[in-house]
DNA sequence: TGACAAACGGAGTGCGTACTCCGTATGTTG
DNA sequence: CAACATACGGAGTACGCACTCCGTTTGTCA
């Protein structure tokens, strides 16, 4: 592959990211490519499709929440750890609008979601299941969740947030009423 | 105003309703018509925009919610009752895109929100708003959330639910964990 | 450095869709 | 029932956007 070649695929995933998280999934191949600074033929050239490109950031999203679970996965308080994920891509999710839909992609096993149907996304709800099972094990967090309702309150409350112009007070205390109601009762 | 065009503004309303629901409001106009049994002109006549169309009929779903709140404020347990409404608004917004866009809008005050800044919308914040407060002072919700919050965790249940193939059993426990999370610690 | 494959840029194409225009049809009124 | 304003239908227009094509440029390697 030639230098020039790699370089400017570099940039235009990187252009793809900003302007995806800042305009939607809608935001238009020409401004990725301007944003880049090549032209749009070689946009199209390295992603032959606009769902393509989108994909290759979602799956870099996935990735990154799957490894940020792993890490997780050996903290010493399980409760306080699965909390603090969820805490975390809300967070994320509120700014940047791809990860949160790479997320909720993710949890669907339906056709239709190419997220959900890859490795990657098969891998992150692995992890995130396995720190859910810990935590209910030791007893911090209700047992009659999966992982299906887990991802479904931290979309939930981010894509809540993509609408709403609010401060981070409300953010935070939206996110605080969904981890109390996912506590264990006692 | 002639009979006819009576009948056609209605059948439009109606159809409108129905294919908003189905595809989202990205949903095209043609399709409207189509389903209405009218040309397209006949639709832009009595609508000069898309986006007058789509007001018109978030302003109804609003007043439809704003109508059973107020209803539901002499009821005798205030919390049950501030309980059931949002379980009926997430019911209703799971199967009915339109229904939770009207909500989130309606929550906004920014710039950009018509239904937020228009007098039905601001009337089902206040009846929210009273239901709520007389459930906090009953005891039975939290005191540190208010309507925004309120809102945010309708529409986040139910805009998560709109992405995922969900049999219902996911989206009941979803909300049980976010109504338990309402509700006042004891 | 010369030759060539690889990559580039961006005008052009096709398509979907919001919105307009006007000849035709229809309800209304005296 | 005649005359007229009002409303209708849908072909046409404008525009934005995903994607293609090809003449030009650039990196690579002998």
């Amino acid at each position: 592959m030639r230098a020039d070649a790699r370089r400017n695929r570099d940039r235009v995933l990187e252009a793809a990211r900003a302007v995806f998280a800042e305009r939607g999934a809608s935001a238009s191949t020409e401004e990725i490519a301007a944003k880049a600074g090549v032209g749009i033929g070689t946009v199209f050239r390295h992603f032959p499709t606009k769902e393509v490109l989108l994909e290759a950031i979602l799956l870099d999203r996935v990735a990154k929440i799957s490894a940020e679970a792993r890490r997780l996965t050996t903290a010493p308080d399980p409760g306080a750890a699965l909390l603090a994920l969820v805490k975390h891509m809300v967070e994320q999710g509120a700014t940047k609008r791809m990860y949160i839909n790479a997320l909720a992609d993710a949890g669907l096993d339906s056709l239709g979601s190419r997220v959900g149907q890859s490795t990657v996304g098969r891998e992150m709800v692995d992890e995130l299941g396995a720190l859910l099972a810990r935590a209910q094990v030791a007893g911090a967090i209700r047992h009659d969740i999966g992982v299906t309702e887990l991802i479904a309150l931290v979309v939930g409350v981010s894509r809540a947030a993509e609408y709403t112009a609010w401060d981070g007070g409300v953010l935070a205390r939206t996110l605080e009423v969904v981890i109390d109601g996912l506590r264990a009762r006692g």
